[in-house]
DNA sequence: AGCTTTTGACTGACCGAACAGTCAGTTTCG
DNA sequence: CGAAACTGACTGTTCGGTCAGTCAAAAGCT
């Protein structure tokens, strides 16, 4: 199969996966969305589960490619960056949220989504650590905080943002500006804080408007 | 039908939903665990989702009545009693917060749904920002912290564990420690935090191994 | 009391729709 | 030409829901 085909293919099961959720999407949904036929995808993809798990991979170098790119003068600027990218842009993508978590919830009862699902938060939670411990040499954190507590942390919380958004609708936006004001509290030094942390966390009125 | 029968209905759904999962279980599964047939369940509610609906409906009476009933001497502890209730103590059904997790996933296709998903939130949200204003009268929490705020970042947390732990197996208890240390650092007035909140956070070891 | 009728609870057998997967045959391309 | 890509038609199964009929107990009647 040609790269070309493969990733129109992945492509499709994206756009299918939002538009009927995980739950409820066929084969012939998925076929739709390509200009091939159901059994062409059969032909390239052992069946609905494989294509699953291959779009899951797909998924996660996307994944990774988003958690490297964005950057940041500060520390504290790139855990900003990190929160506005997995849940205030995302926003306006609740059909995808909606998916993954679907799929979330289907991983007990399936290794090769549980195995995949690990991988994200895994590259989530070492992202995270990276930045705070970058921050603590840099100084704009502070020295006493621990690393892996503060990332399991902010990655249960994203989580619960994710979960909540879908669940009963409540505005990631709103859970931002918590998370916002945490780090800004109890991560930054009191010097750092003066520097980034209360522009950030007082501009809200404005962000919430215009994004 | 009376009262017995529901129940007996409901528990099934409960035991059916468990071993199965919301996706995969059928109206079969549920019949299986009561000592009616098929077509009874159907006789009692009008479909599959007419008694999942019911379903959650008495999921709810049970979740107000474990939301008031655990007390505590100061308001830290009624919180830390929340947090075992709804994360550490829940380590021993993670079937039941899988297909919990798989029903909140539906919700945006089902507006029945999502209406008692909301009720369940609410409530929660409801005992939590209680709960901290009691402790800033009584004086165990300091009197600049947003009951508001707090309430909704608790919630999301508690959402977030319960995701990790059901996608990526995540330990609830590991989530419960950060929590924890969160309420005493950061809820506490610095006497109540001598009093309450580190005799709590230092005995991690004990509590994870006993429980 | 003895009888018929009604009603609520319940059941086995069946139906139709949906869907993953298959396969024999056709087209495309190197 | 031959292999890879692709397709329409088909199959088997699963499952929610229906339906005609059974049964026992309550209600009504004489």
């Amino acid at each position: 199969m040609s790269a070309d085909t493969a990733t129109g293919i992945l492509h499709a099961t994206h756009d299918a996966l939002c538009k009927h959720g995980y739950a409820e999407v066929t084969m012939q949904d998925i076929a739709d969305e390509t200009d091939l036929c159901k059994a062409s995808l059969h032909y390239h993809y052992d069946g609905k589960h494989d294509l699953l798990v291959a779009y899951l991979d797909h998924l996660y170098e996307r994944f990774t490619d988003r958690l490297t790119e964005p950057a940041g003068e500060t520390a504290a600027d790139r855990l900003y960056n990190l929160i506005d990218t997995f849940i205030v842009d995302r926003q306006d993508a609740p059909a995808f949220q909606t998916a993954l978590l679907e799929i979330k919830a289907q991983s007990p009862y399936d290794e090769a989504f549980r195995n995949r699902l690990e991988r994200f938060d895994d590259a989530f939670v070492r992202e995270v650590r990276g930045i705070v411990e970058d921050g603590i040499e840099e100084g704009t954190f502070d020295g006493d905080v621990d690393p892996d507590a503060v990332a399991s942390f902010l990655t249960t919380f994203v989580n619960g943002v994710q979960t909540r958004h879908v669940g009963v609708g409540h505005a990631p936006e709103t859970s931002a500006t918590v998370l916002r004001a945490y780090i800004g509290d109890t991560l930054c030094t009191d010097l750092a804080t003066d520097e980034t942390a209360t522009s950030r966390t007082t501009s809200e009125g404005v962000r919430g408007t215009t994004e």
